[in-house]
DNA sequence: AAGACGGGAGAACGTGCGTTCTCAGCTCTT
DNA sequence: AAGAGCTGAGAACGCACGTTCTCCCGTCTT
């Protein structure tokens, strides 16, 4: 098995698990076993469980942010659907069978202050998902864009951790319906 | 010792550990030394780690919530000031020294899918904080307190996430103006 | 006053984890 | 063809944790 196939499935297995049970419910012995890679090669790819963790999280990151990039241009006509269809791929995850919530959330509280490098990760992700939410509300006519993103992603987040705990999809529905309020106080009289 | 007095100390203990360093990072030997408790005596009061961390979130449940209730019933004057009330508490919150973020999404991602009482002890905390919040937008002469209290707890939960992760408390900022706002949308004209 | 009781301190036990080591087999060079 | 080097499987190691056990001391009853 070549050394770039053998970290794609490391990384599958460990997004798999790492997310379904949590990091420290997962050993090592669990990735090798569900990946059907060597520990002593695992270990040549990734030198240690928090590298992997790190990496895990980066390579879900830009999954993520893509799955919803794609959804809202393939769904929204104009920069207005945009922000409502935000919330409607949200709504589309919540249903997916195994979602527990957001990756990142979950990690940052379990490992938040022990591993600077998960809680980096985390950062970076939250502070991608805000530039995006950014792109959306800069591009149509509001006063304030950085607020109204502030806003958005917010309500992005409560949304996620009210669907994850109450096992609820349509926690999504009235973050929504939130979204287009503040959107719609915001746009400027034409 | 007596026994209530024991009790009261190995909560106080856990509340302060485990909502610092996390659940899992937090060993038995910890709570006895910070506590000051003896092991035999803290098995007599808790009798696995998982019930003593139950206990603690039950506990820092109603804690929480009365601080939030005492700060908004001292400082808003009508029911339409209850609201922007809530997210000013949460701002002092975030503040506070040792902030990090909300103990129970935190333990949630930590344990949710291991430990079921655990679990049921977050969701109980949010059915509360909703209900509360039910509670403050049924008192003001809006179309839809139910939608109201969704996108505000929406809002509190997705603000606390993000001053977690940033280290930012301003992030309940943005998300006052936006309870503000849908407040403001959904109030009856007289 | 003496013995039974209970409590505290900490050792002990079993388990599981992250990480490294061992060993046997396969492959590729010369 | 032979040996060097890499590979996978899994044992081994050290450690930390949750939980229980042991031992010793103070206290309270009769």
């Amino acid at each position: 098995m070549r050394h770039e196939e053998a970290k794609i499935r490391l990384l599958e297995t460990a997004e798999e698990l790492f997310y379904a049970r949590g990091v420290h419910a997962v050993g090592m012995d669990a990735i090798r076993t569900h990946s059907g890679v060597s520990l002593k090669r695992l270990y040549q790819c990734f030198p240690s469980k928090e590298a992997l963790v790190e990496a895990y999280l980066l390579r879900r990151d830009e999954r993520w942010r893509g799955r919803l990039a794609d959804y809202v241009t393939s769904h929204a006509e104009t920069s207005e659907d945009a922000i409502p269809a935000v919330f409607d791929w949200l709504h589309t995850w919540f249903c997916e069978p195994g979602f527990r919530g957001c990756a990142f959330v979950n990690s940052f509280g379990e490992l938040g202050p022990t591993a600077p490098g998960v809680a980096a990760a985390v950062r970076l992700h939250k502070e991608l998902v805000h530039a995006y939410l950014l792109g959306l509300t800069g591009a149509v006519a509001v006063k304030n864009p950085e607020e109204l993103a502030d806003q958005l992603l917010s309500l992005v987040d409560g949304a996620t951790v009210i669907a994850a705990i109450s096992g609820e999809p349509a926690a999504a529905l009235p973050s929504k319906a939130a979204a287009v309020t503040l959107l719609t106080a915001q746009l400027q009289p034409v």
